[in-house]
Parts: C-alpha cells; sequence; structure tokens
RNA sequence: GGAGAGUUGGCUGAGCGGUCAAAAGCAGCAGACUGUAAAUCUGCCGGGCCUUGCCCUACGGAGGUUCGAAUCCUCCACUCUCCA
C-alpha cells in the first residue's frame, strides 16, 4: 500500500534512484528503462550475498528493499548467493581461515536466506541462484584466464585494498581475486543492474570493466548508504553486535530502535520504511520520541504485523516508561535446598549475569531487585526451600521469575 | 635466499626483571538524570571463594635463566619491511 503511493507519486526512475548513493551511469540506466519499455524486455537486476551470514539485519534491507523497487516495476531481481567465494572463505583479520562451507551447509544457508528475505520480496518474481554453477564450471585455467583480465595496480586502487596494502596488513592472493570472480558472476548473468553497498563500489565496477573485456553491455552500478548500527558509528553487522535482525521479536526490535540516536532516526526514516521523502519531513516537526516509535512500528509492521507493533510499543511504555515488570517473564526453575542460597549464586544461576562476579557487582551496584526490593546486601540470601518463588530484575531489562522446586 | 621489525585483555594500544590482573581510549554493564535501551554525568569492567584478603588462569606457542619474567635467552609458528 505505501508502495503505491510512492510509485503514484514518482516516476520509474526517480523511485528507483530514490536513496542511492552512486548510479553510474544514470544514463545508461535511463536508456536500459527506456528500451525495457519499448521491447517489453524486464532488465537483469543482481545482488549477490554471502552465504556464511544468513541473518539478515536491517543493514541488508536497504539494498532488498531497493530490490523490491526494481521488482514492482516488473523486473527480474537474482538473489545471487556466492556460495563459490564462500567455500574458498575470507580470511580477515588474524585468525584463521573460516572453515570451509559444504555443500549441505550452503543450501541449508540458502532456505534460511529464502525464509527471511521473503518478507520483503516478492517469491514469484525472484530468481535465486548460485555462483559455484558458473564459477565452479571455470577451473584453474578459466580463473588464470580471467585473472589475466585485470591488474594487480588497478586491484589495488580498492580503497580497502589500499589501506592494508599501506598500513602492512597481510594481503593474501586469493582476496585479490574475489573482485574479479564478483565481476565475473555479471558477466554470465548478463546483468543489466548490479547493486550493493557503498562498500561494495569497487567490486561493481570491476563487474562493468569485465563485461566490457567479455563483449557485453556493460552494466549499470547502484550503490545504496552502509546502515549504521545501533551504536551509531560502526556499519551494521552480525559480528560487531550492533544489528537489529529482521527475525528478532518485536519487543526486541522495539527496544533496539529506541536505542539509536535522534540523528540516526532520520536514516532509518529513509532507508528502512517506504515513507515518501515529504511525510518524513512532516515528522521532524513533532516530538523525537514518538517519530522514534513510529520508526519501530514501522519496522515491526513490516517484518511482523501491525498488531505485533501496537503490543510491542505498550510493552515497552510498561517496562522502560513506568518501570513495571514485563507481561510475558521468563520462568526457571532451580534446586531447592534447606539451606538459604546466597543471592549471587541464584542470580548466575538463572542466567541473569554469567558469572558470580558479575553478579556480585550488579548487586554492589544496586542494580538488583527481589520482589522489587533493592538489594545491596553481596551476601544477600534467599530461602530456597521448596515452592518459594522470587521475581528477580537485574538492570533494567533483565527478568526472571524463579521457583525453587 | 639474506637482513631487520613485530605478535599484549572483545578491539585499538602503553608497558623500567619485582609495586602488573597489566596505562589509556573504544565497546560493554550498572546507577543517577530523562523524552527512550537518546544525550549527559558517575561507577564497574578475567575468574573463584559467605571476600576487608587469599587462590587460580592470562600478555602468539614450547622450553630456559632468575628468589621473581608480559618484560632477558633459545627454538617454533605467524605477520610486515627492505635487499635479491
Amino acid at each position: 500500500m505505501v508502495h503505491r503511493v510512492l510509485r503514484s507519486e514518482m516516476n520509474d526512475f526517480e523511485l528507483l534512484s530514490k536513496g542511492v548513493v552512486d548510479l553510474i551511469e544514470k544514463n545508461d540506466l535511463k536508456a536500459k528503462l527506456d528500451r525495457s519499455k519499448r521491447e517489453g524486455k524486464p532488465l537483469t537486476i543482481k545482488v549477490g550475498f554471502d552465504p556464511t551470514a544468513p541473518d539478515i539485519h536491517l543493514g541488508h534491507t536497504v539494498v532488498i528493499r531497493k530490490m523490491k523497487h526494481f521488482q514492482q516495476l516488473g523486473h527480474r531481481v537474482i538473489f545471487l548467493i556466492g556460495d563459490f567465494t564462500g567455500m574458498i572463505g575470507d580470511p580477515t583479520g588474524k585468525k584463521a581461515t573460516r572453515p570451509a562451507l559444504t555443500k549441505e551447509e550452503v543450501h541449508e544457508n540458502a532456505l534460511t536466506y529464502q525464509k527471511q528475505v521473503f518478507k520483503i520480496l516478492d517469491p514469484a518474481k525472484t530468481e535465486i541462484r548460485f555462483n559455484s554453477e558458473w564459477l565452479g564450471a571455470l577451473g584453474a585455467e578459466g580463473m588464470v584466464r580471467l585473472a589475466a583480465k585485470y591488474t594487480l595496480a588497478r586491484v589495488l586502487e580498492r580503497d580497502d585494498f589500499r589501506k592494508r596494502f599501506e598500513a602492512r596488513q597481510p594481503i593474501a592472493i586469493h582476496e585479490l581475486l574475489y573482485p574479479l570472480a564478483q565481476g565475473y558472476d555479471s558477466v554470465a548473468l548478463q546483468c543489466d543492474v548490479e547493486m550493493g553497498g557503498t562498500d561494495q563500489l569497487f567490486n561493481l565496477l570491476v563487474g562493468r570493466d569485465l563485461m566490457r573485456e567479455y563483449k557485453l553491455e556493460p552494466q549499470v552500478v547502484i550503490t545504496m548508504p552502509l546502515l549504521e548500527g545501533t551504536d551509531g558509528v560502526e556499519k551494521m553487522s552480525k559480528s560487531l553486535g550492533n544489528y537489529i535482525g529482521i527475525n528478532e521479536s518485536p519487543g526486541e526490535i522495539f527496544g533496539k530502535i529506541m536505542s539509536i540516536s535522534d540523528e540516526l532516526m532520520w536514516k532509518y526514516y529513509v532507508l528502512c520504511t517506504d515513507l515518501l521523502p515529504a511525510d518524513i519531513e512532516k515528522l521532524k516537526g513533532g516530538h523525537p520520541m514518538d517519530a522514534k516509535k513510529g520508526l519501530a512500528k514501522h519496522i515491526i509492521a513490516d517484518f511482523h504485523s501491525l498488531d505485533a507493533a501496537e503490543s510491542a510499543e505498550a510493552e515497552f511504555r510498561k517496562v522502560f516508561s513506568e518501570r513495571q515488570a514485563p507481561t510475558e517473564i521468563e520462568e526457571k526453575s532451580l534446586p531447592s535446598s534447606a539451606e538459604p542460597q546466597l543471592l549471587t549464586k541464584v542470580i548466575t544461576a538463572a542466567g541473569l549475569a554469567p558469572t558470580n562476579k558479575e553478579a556480585q557487582r550488579l548487586i554492589a551496584q544496586g542494580g538488583v531487585l527481589v520482589d522489587e526490593v533493592k538489594i545491596d546486601n553481596l551476601k544477600h540470601a534467599l530461602d530456597a526451600s521448596a515452592g518459594r518463588t522470587y521475581l528477580i530484575k537485574v538492570g533494567k531489562r533483565r527478568f526472571a521469575k524463579i521457583t525453587f522446586r
């Protein structure tokens, strides 16, 4: 419904270029769109995904949302899973090379991807492909021939490589082959458009060059902004722990959205909702907290439902604004004993703190409430006879109802 | 192949042979405040122990020197630089 509004108020080119960072070349895209309309032939759009991280978060959805826009205009969208490149493994940093994925794992991950990605994309209009299909067939000889089409100097133009090179950090040879392999995907699929985050710009442009080498019409390259994670600084990623996964519970998403800074919220509005730019401007006049709640609800409605969004908001108000216990509290059973048990031990046993030491700190800092009463005595012990139940609150948002049995 | 530099806690990055569970910053956690799990301020930030202290594990790996080693020596692994 929202996208209908978008379409009716923008022409195709405007919709497709909304929010993009790079669009190379504008005129190429216009020409392709015109020709597609004239000949009734949809364009082929490719976006590649890493098979090792099948948890889709909001950062991924920025590009996926753009894929959806292409779909809405009737184009052919290819969700490309980089199983070949994934099998080689990307040895970033000092850690050992990632264990190569087996075929089974790759397919399992692909299914996980599908389940999530179809919350945004239209399954009927999405083609899922694996690049091992053509890269595997290339063989060593083909790979060498492919490598012959590019030079080291050109590869080192890539900012990422140059920085690492200048910082004297290791670069393994096969990493240099990555852009080539990715570019070859475009050759094999004869893409009209390839999209990615701004960090992908170089790889996408290599695709353009390689297509020329193979006498194909070069693809249009579109990059989308990278979405900062909940910390507001680093790009959203699972390994940094600053991500909001689309499979997370409504309550979790709501809280995480509320934790982003006021400034960052507007970027999320542009990139993670289909609201019209004009409507977003209007929101800026209101109270930031209301705008942020609205954002959280939009996002939850996309991946869960409107109802879920409403109840997540109610729950948030209850727990954080009114500081009450949440409606649903995790229940834990612990073995009873005749002797009273130290609160610190109980907290750790209930999984509310990772270690005893941590539990002690939490108590010392006044972060622990038992049955709504603050406990600041490290040696506080609970009557642990069978049947006793306590409501323990640790910090602002960790609750557990524990029962001794 | 030769010469040299380096490897420290989740990350960045200091560390004179004892006063090092290891500076500082970031991240994280807690408290206060508030408009939110925003911002700001304060505190905490390896683990164990009914804990004012004691014990265990930790500075790439394995040995060694020493009363004592993150700090010195040897070997190994890995990374980088320069020369070929």
